[in-house]
DNA sequence: TTTT
DNA sequence: TTTT
């Protein structure tokens, strides 16, 4: 059969991970993550398109998603597209896609603590209205050895 | 902003693509692609995992996938991750993903003349001299470049 | 037929590109980016590793380069492998490989402002109202449509 | 830092892979791989560039490329690029890059024998003169457990 | 629904 | 030669 299911993402989190601790003792983090691309359409208008990706971590990644990353945070992603499906309570077929990760990599840190500390620009005026996310202070800068975090459950 | 949404897939057909020509003049082929991951429980059985991918081709693309792609042909597909999002006559919100192929790649040899399929031209008149390398006799298309599709809509 | 070859990067510049102005009016930039990869050994130490990579951008993206990119920029690649064979005074056969830019994002922010290198234009002024993520403040270019820069050579 | 180093191929072999046995226990096997590209030129004509790569797989990849590669084999390789550096005989610094596989795939399979052995096309006539590898009938269809091959070294 |  |  022979199969290859690769996703590489980079964009930004639409908000702080969510993460539960089961049970189990497994912790599953879930975020989500705004991918944009840019073009200009027909009048040479420069048009945004915005692609929310629903992002699975386990355990060791799980973890550091708890830990450094944030709300805007940066990071490059390589998963697989996993899908769950179910009924309804109307009996219909329901179908829901994640991206199950397999490794990520937080991406710009240096986040302003060289220039003084002064904050770039004001995030507040920028994406008014906006369901996007946004880059803050709050990227790690660590020191930690959380760079490229991988996980490999079975399926 | 600065994002990457990109998709990589080896898989198989699940069915014939589904055409359809637009009164635009569009072409559109939805094809259904099996990828498989075999991996083994903890008991040393062997498991097999299969994900369904919605593929959506345009154009170009769609009559190549028309003319040469069957149920069960094998292809590399490039693309990336597009939702549409709609109210259902509940009023729930409700999103659908699928892939939208950038560019694929017939795999294999035989793509499908023993169903029928693809008409096979004459591969001894191709690439005569050549220093490329080849399937042998079956690569669908002959004298047509059709190995790599690629698209480029706007989004 | 029916190749593909596909690099997919994250990393820094190890210097500021270098740009020729070819009399044929083509513009080509070269670029050295180090990826590293760091991973404990057996004494449980961690260890990093570099690999660094010679790029080649051309037109577009090569004046973009020149433009923005400067020694520590992290940048997003996705470009094809490439070498170049030729004979040298021994006459051995000789090739050198280096990585074909398709397209590249700048990651992160503030590119390069605290070196002297990009001005930063104001990024109030950009995406008002837009759906779209953007990293505060420092995203070079401003109004510039740069974000993702492609290129189409033939090969 | 926050690397990625990452090389998708999906070519033929040019020839069957060079194994070695080392000492050590370990077995690496070296495999050169053929990608090729078509265009049209200025002129409309089809146009073919091949690009060649050099593989290097471990251990138990090592083993199964051994058992089931052969010259010609088409594969879908994920790996990355690792380049050896060293001073020749004159004092000048060398370079050469190699891929590191880290997982592979064989494609197309079933590679004839549902057409009762007949040869598809006569590979003898195909690509005269040419360096290129062929599909050929000696296409392992197993059934042993070797679909997807990884491989985990730390470097 | 594919493929092995 | 980068970056952390």
């Amino acid at each position: 059969m022979a199969g290859v299911n690769k996703v590489i993402l980079v964009g930004n989190l639409g908000k702080d991970p969510e993460v539960r601790h089961l049970e189990s003792g497994s912790v599953v983090a879930n975020v989500t993550l705004a991918t944009t691309e840019a073009y200009k359409d027909r009048n040479g208008n420069r048009v945004e398109n915005t692609e929310w990706h629903d992002l699975e971590m386990w355990d060791g990644q799980a973890k550091v998603a708890e830990q450094y990353l944030r709300k805007g945070s940066q990071i490059f992603v390589e998963g697989k597209i996993k899908s769950d499906t179910w009924q309804d309570e109307q009996g219909n077929n329901r179908k829901k896609m994640r991206i199950r990760v397999l490794s990520f990599t937080m991406l710009g840190s240096r986040t302003g603590a060289e220039n003084g500390g002064a904050p770039q620009g004001n995030p507040n005026t920028m994406n008014q209205g906006s369901p996007a996310p946004q880059t803050s202070a709050s990227m790690p800068s660590s020191g930690v050895d959380m760079d490229n975090v991988e996980d490999d459950l079975p399926f």
